[in-house]
Parts: structure tokens; sequence; C-alpha cells
DNA sequence: AAGATTATGGCAGTCGCTGACATTTGGCAA
DNA sequence: TTGCCAAATGTCAGCGACTGCCATAATCTT
């Protein structure tokens, strides 16, 4: 109610800050022992020492070896919600996810395509955690479907189709990024390729004769 | 090519036999077990004390304690897979997955049914396991893609259609056994009905104006 | 500056999982 | 039957992920 109850962003105090410092730590010391030497190769006491913190604080602050490489999923993950969020209110169920994502692919900036790739690279080498990336997945998606269903007014659990439209873009986003990983090129127009390509073969996918 | 090659099927020697034995022993004591206590108060060592063998030989069986559960699912995507098998050659691509699923779904006897409750509710409660089962079905994906390719006479990296038809099919599928294992009744009638809902309404959610 | 909170470290312990080595058991031929 | 080979099993030691417990140190409050 009150005006002043401030999000945590102006001056969150030293503690806070700190916490961030930390975590921020956590997550680049992961990410780089998990692309020089790979995911499985990594103990999470290497990952709490290059970020100067004991193992037990490491488990305090993530509940799991691949929370650190969630946590950058997550981040992309954050961007593209935002931009279903700003997509005009009267556009079609598909059409909303589609075109966040060409949205969202529009913005990304060297860096971030480095991250993903990245992040694809240790994905597709490690089968544990690859499944725990599509069970993260699989709860974004109930966010995306609670949003879809709000816009058409329809109750989520008794109106399927936000779901299954969420689901069907999903696994061509998916297929999407598995092909970019893949390919030759890693640069953002192929990136962009690839989503154009799978979100747009989808329908004819699912429909041909 | 000789003819009494014979598959490991008529006499596989006292060996083969008693190995398939201690295979099932394992499979229905894990199950039982995680039925009875859940998934993650049942330990490795427990198994394999109901089924008679050392906790080493448990891993010379099962490369994890998750693959006991993905057992009994391999096991149904096996005869969803025979009945993809089966059906006409020239069948559109999504109407073969259909159509297999609901073949599939019309065989299933009162046991299997049961089985895949088990299943769903040990899944449900486990997101470790739940997790490990996403990437397993990320697996029998691509066996579902090359036949599909190879039926359309195309190459599968460079025609999607098949991939997409795939992910999109399964996501659907996952989407019917939520509704059905979430529902209030769990006969087969009921999981036929959440099945054709899930598959019909595909089209139209990624379709719809 | 004292006291209440909260973050951190250290330690012991459980459990999943693996490699190495010795032992047993089934398959097969002499 | 006997004896040999290969495969299956058990035992043991050990690593790494992860957790609970308690003491300590850092921040926040008044």
């Amino acid at each position: 109610m009150s005006v002043a109850t401030a999000e945590p962003r102006p001056a969150p105090g030293l503690r806070e800050r700190k916490k961030a410092r930390t975590r921020d730590a956590l997550v680049e010391a992961g990410m780089r022992l998990f692309v020089e030497r790979g995911y499985a190769a990594t103990t999470t006491e290497e990952i709490a020492a290059h970020a100067d913190v004991s193992q037990r604080t490491f488990f305090r602050y993530f509940a799991g070896k691949e929370d650190v490489a969630l946590d950058v999923h997550a981040g992309f993950d954050e961007t593209f919600y935002e931009a279903v969020l700003a997509r005009p209110p009267h556009e079609p169920l598909f059409a909303v996810l589609r075109n966040a994502a060409l949205d969202d692919w529009a913005r990304l900036d060297r860096a971030q395509l480095n991250t993903r790739l990245d992040l694809a690279r240790i994905l597709e080498c490690c089968p544990r955690l690859r499944a725990a990336q599509l069970r993260y997945c699989l709860e974004q998606q109930q966010r995306l479907v609670e949003e879809l269903a709000r816009r058409r007014g329809t109750d989520p659990e008794t109106d399927l189709r936000p779901r299954l439209a969420v689901a069907a873009f999903f696994s061509a986003r998916q297929t999407a990024h598995l092909l970019w990983s893949r390919g030759e090129e890693h640069g953002p127009d192929e990136l962009g390729a690839a989503l154009r390509r799978c979100l747009d073969e989808l329908v004819p996918a699912v429909t041909e004769p």
C-alpha cells in the first residue's frame, strides 16, 4: 500500500548487495569451469573455491549443481516472458509466442548470444543437466499458459489451447536451438533463421494432408 | 542370413533366463518401494536387497536409480512404437502419431493401466525423476523422427516436419497424461478421452486466427 | 555500543555411483 | 564327468553431491 515500500532496487543495504555479488560470482565461476573442463568434471567445491566461499555456502545459494546453469537459462526466459507481456492484447495464441520469440531475439546482443551458445554446448554433452533443463522449461510453461489464458479470459484448466500452444511452441523453439547450436555458423542471423523456420514449419507439420 | 540364427526366444540358456529374472525382480521391487514409500525415500541398497542381489549388481543392471522407473516407461513406448510401424504407409504425418496413440490405447489392459497410473504418480512428486523422464522422451522422439522421415522418403535433418510433428505430438500426449492423472477418474475411458481431446485441440491451438 | 538477525564455515554423515579385485556360476568341450 | 573359459556377482574402498547441526562472524537495529 505505502508508496515507499520500494522494490529492492535503489539501496538494498550492504548485506543484500554482498549476497548478490556472491551469487554472481558463483554463477560466473561455475559457467567458466563448465565451459573449460565440462560440467561433470567440475565439482561444487571447485566452484565454491573460485567464488571464495565454502561448499556449504554454495548449497545455500543453489539447491544443486544444476541450478548454476539453470540460473543463466532463467535470465533468458525472463526477457522472453517480458516480450510476451509486451505483445498487443488481441493477437492470436500462437502468434503471441512466435512474435515474442522474434522480438526477444531481435534484442539479443553479442554477449548474450555467446552465453547462449556456451549454455547450449554444456547442455548438449551432459544428459543429467539436459534433463534438469527440460524440467525447468516445464515450469516456465506454466507461467506462460496462465498469461495466455488471462489474455483470452479463459480458465487454463478447462480451455486447453493455451497449454497446447505453449507446449508446441516450446518444442519448436527447442528444435530451433538444437539446429542452431549444431550448425556451422553461430551468429545471431542463423539463430533468427532457425527460429523462423521451425516456428513457421510447425503448423504445416501438424496439418499437412 | 541363416534360418537358424534364432532370436533369443526359445531357449536363451539358463544364464540369460536368470539375468532376465534378476532384472524383473529389481524393477518389481523398485516400483513397489517407490509406490509404498516414495522414490526419494527408497535407496538403491533397499531395492537390491529386495531382489536378493548386492547394490553393486543393481548398478550393473541399471545405470541409475531413475532407470528402474524409466524401464517401465520404456515398455509403454515400445508398444506405441509398434503401433506406429503398423499404421498404413501413406497416412499424413501427424495422423500416424495420433492414430497410433489411439490404437495403442485401445490395447491397454487393466494391469498396464494401473502401472501407468503408478508411474504417473511417482513422476509427479519427484522432480528429479520427472527430469530424467523428459530426457528419456527426447531420445524416444529421435527414433520416431527417423521412422516418419523414412516413410516420407526425406532426410530428417533437412526436412524438419517429422521432427516438429513428433515434438508437438509428445507435448500434447504429455498434456493428456497430465490431465488424466490429475483427474478424478482413472479408467481407460478417461485416458482415451483425454488423448483425443488433446490431440484434436492441438491443431486449432496453433492455427486459430 | 549492546543485542538481535542473518550469513558463513566446519564437520560429520547419508546416499548415489564407480573402479578394482576376488569369487562364484553357468556354458562348453574333452 | 571333468576341467577350462567366460560371464555374473560380491566385497571393499572411495569420490562427489547434498544435508543437518552447531559455532562463529558479519550486518542490522535501537
